[in-house]
RNA sequence: GCGCCUGUAGCUCAGUUGGAUAGAGCAACGGACUUCUAAUCCGUGGGCCGAGAGUUCGAAUCCCUCCAGGCGCACCA
């Protein structure tokens, strides 16, 4: 674990803050949040501060004249700084020593697969819950984003320092599974020769059938007389595994893979549910209106009083999310995140509700809306519905699009943003799909290195390359891109966006290619071939490192 | 009717947790392959950040009121 370049200069900052108030230049106050970003305009320096600006009205003074201040105050005893501005209404501006990146940029050479690693988890053990579609069907496109976002998040995040558990809520207990029993059972003897009207509950899909042809084909005709409820409840357990296999197998495929799965029914076991009622409803937070049970979610904010206990005395798929949560937490994680499509969003103040009468914070369960997906194919929107079985796979996807580009396409938006997934871009092998753009960069890297080799031109090791030979624009563009690489993992994780990994991959290659375009990387001369050599091999590391947090390949030739 | 999300270039979207002159890709137009991969690059045009008021040194970003779209508003999941 490397320290961050910013936070280099926070700690000079803090320290140099610390000694105008020592020194009496500044009256003691509050700092809530010491700020250090790369400006927008690189002209403004590498880092900027804008303490003076905060504290102004705080120590009444003019902010140019704090921010003068508190540059007469630092001191800078690893000597990393070049100079440094006062600028605009009161930022300071840092510009730190090329040779500070340069050393900084050798380090990924030792760090390798390990480098963006942060300590922003510090260990503490998080869970996160996403896909968890119940197993009446294959998954379809509209899950295929959930699954990667919730993938990529946990990827993220164990870089990130965190303890991840990545784990798969079967709902399996609910009447959705019941009319999956009661589908197979209708196709079962539809098959079996009965003429058969097809209820609106039912699935209509070419699965369905498929499964009841095995049973039909493995056991016969015996249960077309048998009794129904028990037959039903056979089929819904058959058809149920099935499904859950087949849905395992598309997501290995997908690149997603779990830790856990978690069964609704285990919550019902030993009455578990019930018994978490009682308790729940001794504290208070349930009560009864005579004939059903009420959970008071209006307590912590929700708009209504939600049914735990419907009056057929079922239990409502709340009440299984509440012990679910509570088992989670049971199992010692610090923060458990939930990832949902948006359509659930009304569900959230009810499940923070839930939690906090369980005794956590609401801070705890975070939950990430997933916007649900357009499908389009050449600009036309594809229809979908679950139960009529019209619906693209993601089977069909993985076919027709593959892995890298689907997972690449499902991360170029806010997770919040709608977004319009079409299958004849997502295809294409061309500029308007940007996964492409960013593996083509890795494989003309890899390119350079074989023609290098093949000349017999060594990339050399970080101790034997002079790295202020790199003076092109793009070069220290180049290194300081590289170099802040863990900073942008480290906001990406703590804001809980893994978009910017894709957004930092596009402008990364785009310098790249631009670069290559006006540069030759292997010259005649050799110091200079050397220096460039090794500045490549970095940014190959550095891409290998974020495409294997997105689960996308990086090809050597393409 | 109430709640949540979204309104930024012709289209699709970013915008570093309130910072300096609002960016990228696509599309359009004009250029670059005798070269380490043209799945690339260079250049040009393009904006009332949905509207209005407010908070402060400073607002696309935060508060309020509207407008438009999406999604919810179950004793379904």
């Amino acid at each position: 674990m490397r320290a961050m370049m910013k936070n280099k200069i926070a700690k000079i900052m803090e320290n140099a803050l610390k000694a105008t108030v020592q020194n009496g230049y500044l009256a003691d106050f509050q700092l809530p949040y010491l700020e250090v970003e790369p400006p927008a305009n690189p002209q403004h320096g590498d880092y900027a501060a804008n303490a003076a600006m905060i504290l102004a009205s705080q120590v009444k003074q003019n902010p140019r004249k704090i921010a003068q201040i508190i540059q007469d105050n630092i001191s800078d005893p690893e000597n990393i700084i070049e100079k440094i501005q006062i600028a605009g209404p009161g930022f300071i501006n840092f510009f730190i020593k090329d040779n500070v990146w340069h050393e900084m940029l050798k380090e990924i050479e030792k760090d390798k697969d390990q480098f963006g690693r942060v300590d922003l988890g510090q260990g503490k053990i998080v869970q996160v819950e996403f896909v968890s579609a119940n197993p009446t069907g294959p998954l379809h496109i509209g899950h295929a984003r959930g699954a990667v976002v919730g993938d990529v998040i946990a990827n993220l995040l164990t870089t990130a320092g965190f303890q991840i558990s990545k784990e798969y809520y079967i709902n399996d207990a609910g009447n959705q599974m019941n009319n999956l029993g009661k589908s197979v059972l209708f196709r079962y003897r539809e098959l079996s020769g009965e003429k058969i009207e097809f209820p609106e509950t039912c699935y209509r899909g070419d699965y369905i059938k498929d499964i009841a042809r095995d049973i039909l084909e493995r056991e016969g005709d015996q249960y077309l007389h048998a009794d129904e409820q028990k037959t039903i409840s056979y089929f819904t357990q058959v058809a149920g595994s099935a499904i859950m296999e087949e849905i395992k197998v598309d997501l290995k495929d997908f690149g997603v893979t779990f830790d856990e799965y978690f069964s609704e029914k285990e919550l019902y076991k030993d009455n578990g549910v019930g018994r978490l009622l009682d308790e729940l409803q001794k504290q208070g937070f349930i009560y009864s209106d005579g004939e059903t049970l009420w959970f008071k979610t209006t307590a912590f904010g929700d708009e209504k009083d939600r049914v735990v206990i419907r009056q057929n005395g079922d239990p409502t798929y709340f009440a299984a999310d509440i012990a679910y949560h509570q088992n989670k937490f049971a199992r010692g994680f610090d923060a458990v995140i939930d990832i949902w499509g948006a359509d659930h969003h009304g569900y959230m103040p009810r499940m923070w509700a839930g939690i906090q009468a369980l005794g956590h914070e609401k801070d705890a369960l975070k939950i990430i809306l997933v916007q649900l997906v357009n499908l389009l194919r050449g600009g036309v929107p594809v229809a979908m519905s679950t139960r009529s079985g019209e619906f693209v796979t993601l089977r069909e996807v993985l076919d027709e699009v593959g892995k890298d580009a689907a997972r690449y396409n499902f991360l170029m938006r806010r997770s919040d943003s709608h977004l319009d997934f079409d299958l004849e871009v997502a295809k294409k092998q061309s500029n308007e799909n940007p996964v492409y753009y960013v593996q083509y960069a890795h494989a003309r890297i890899c390119s350079i290195i074989r023609m290098a080799q093949d000349r017999g031109i060594a990339v050399p090791v970080g101790a034997d390359v002079n790295l202020s030979l790199l003076q092109e624009p793009e070069e220290k563009n180049l290194i300081k891109m590289l170099v802040r690489y863990p900073e942008m993992i480290y906001g990406a994780a703590s804001s809980l966006e893994p978009h910017r990994l894709t957004f930092y991959l596009n402008e990364l290659a785009g310098v790249f290619h631009s670069y290559y375009n006006k540069n030759k990387v292997i010259s005649d001369d050799p110091r200079l071939t050397g220096a460039r050599l090794f500045l490549i091999k970095m940014m190959k590391i550095v891409l290998q490192n974020v495409l294997s947090i997105l689960g996308v390949s990086a090809p050597e030739k393409m």
